[in-house]
DNA sequence: GAACTGACAGCACGATCGTTCGTCCATCTA
DNA sequence: TAGATGGACGAACGATCGTGCTGTCAGTTC
């Protein structure tokens, strides 16, 4: 199991594979999971139909792949950054705005991949679904723990309902990418923090540790 | 232009036309439209390819004549219910709970249609976008009209601001229906009229006009 | 240096896509 | 009754889809 020297072919190998993924996510992001297809991702790429098959193994595996490729950007974005912070009302406060900025941002360029490709398989059956399912179940798991540990250190009231507001929460900021995406527009984002900022403030101890307006 | 006799023809070209959306409309909010193809809907209809090809004229015709019968059927089942109720703080509430209803008994077999379809070309450009953004552009329009006329009522505080609370609520409403398809769980309609209610209450007059609880 | 392995290219497959065309038939109009 | 009209069909088109199979070439291991 230990790799003692590296294999050049193989490196090589997982080094087209992060290219075909960079460029599956981005596509993903705005035309969803069923818009990528092995020839166009080829193509754009200058790469034979039959390597960027061979890379995966099947179509469905490329999918997964880039879904999987999504969460690591996902996680490095928005997850980390809250993850510095030690627990509390800012690292909930944290993980709120540095959503809004993922989105904002376009990290990628259709918005929120995750958005985008669990509206599109939120109804269907596969191995897909499921993985999309439990990676959002995943990010909800990890709001509502951060809501946990901000009650734990005092800084929110124990007696708020941490699923109500978490659910709450991703409301507004899903809502806020929605928005931004489909008209090209971004006050929605000024719209949701104010609404994130009324529900923190209602549930803090000390309101004061919020950003002001 | 004032038809005399009805054509008979005519009237069973739009006969076949109205079977053919109803069926597209169902697979568009499961599989989107680009899920929709020629060849499944007249297998499924038992009816010639072309014969349905011929009854739009195009694909893109086709997307967007279902997109117009989907909101005929939102129209019918959403916004019709609230409008029977004078306007007010009633009506506002029924508008929430009238969508709620609409996504949890599955109106549509993949939940809101036109969540689905939304995130499916919110980042695309075209007739099918710009469809769906006025489409949700008018939603966005009549709820806050709601709050407005529940304003001018008085039985909303005038100094709430409504362009906000229309986006908190669609928020939460989306969201509902987001979580139950996806998970094919429905608890999360509970914690979206909680929310709602939260909101309603948070800016109503007369708090004891809200259902408890 | 021989044998092997993995990344890729080239080519062909069956299926399905949207679209076009020519035809048949029921219905309306003159 | 003759002619025009419009729905529906069957066959075929070029393109693209995902997926195989075969071969080439570079890097690894003996």
């Amino acid at each position: 199991m230990a790799e003692t020297h590296t294999d050049g072919r193989i490196a090589r190998g997982n080094q087209t594979r992060q290219l075909v993924l960079k460029r599956a996510v981005e596509i993903a992001s705005v035309e969803g999971l069923e818009g990528l297809s092995l020839g166009r991702l080829s193509t754009e790429l200058k790469l034979s139909k039959s390597g960027v098959f061979a890379l995966f193994g099947s179509k469905e595996d490329l999918q997964l792949a880039t879904v999987r490729a999504a969460i690591k950007v996902y996680l490095e974005h928005v997850v980390q950054p809250a993850r510095d912070l030690p627990p509390g009302l800012d690292r909930l406060w944290q993980v709120c705005t540095g959503w809004l900025d993922y989105s904002r941002r376009r990290v990628f360029p259709g918005g929120c991949f995750f958005y985008s490709v669990t509206a599109e398989y939120d109804a269907r059956e596969g191995k897909v679904h499921d993985t999309l399912a439990s990676a959002r179940a995943n990010w909800f798991t990890f709001v509502e723990q951060t809501v946990g540990e901000a009650q734990q250190s005092g800084e929110v009231e124990k007696e708020a309902d941490a699923a109500q507001l978490t659910f709450e929460l991703v409301a507004l900021m899903e809502m806020a990418n929605a928005e931004s995406v489909l008209h090209n527009e971004f006050t929605c984002y000024d719209k949701a923090s104010k609404g994130i900022l009324n529900r923190l403030r209602a549930v803090a101890t000390d309101a004061s540790m919020l950003p002001a307006s």
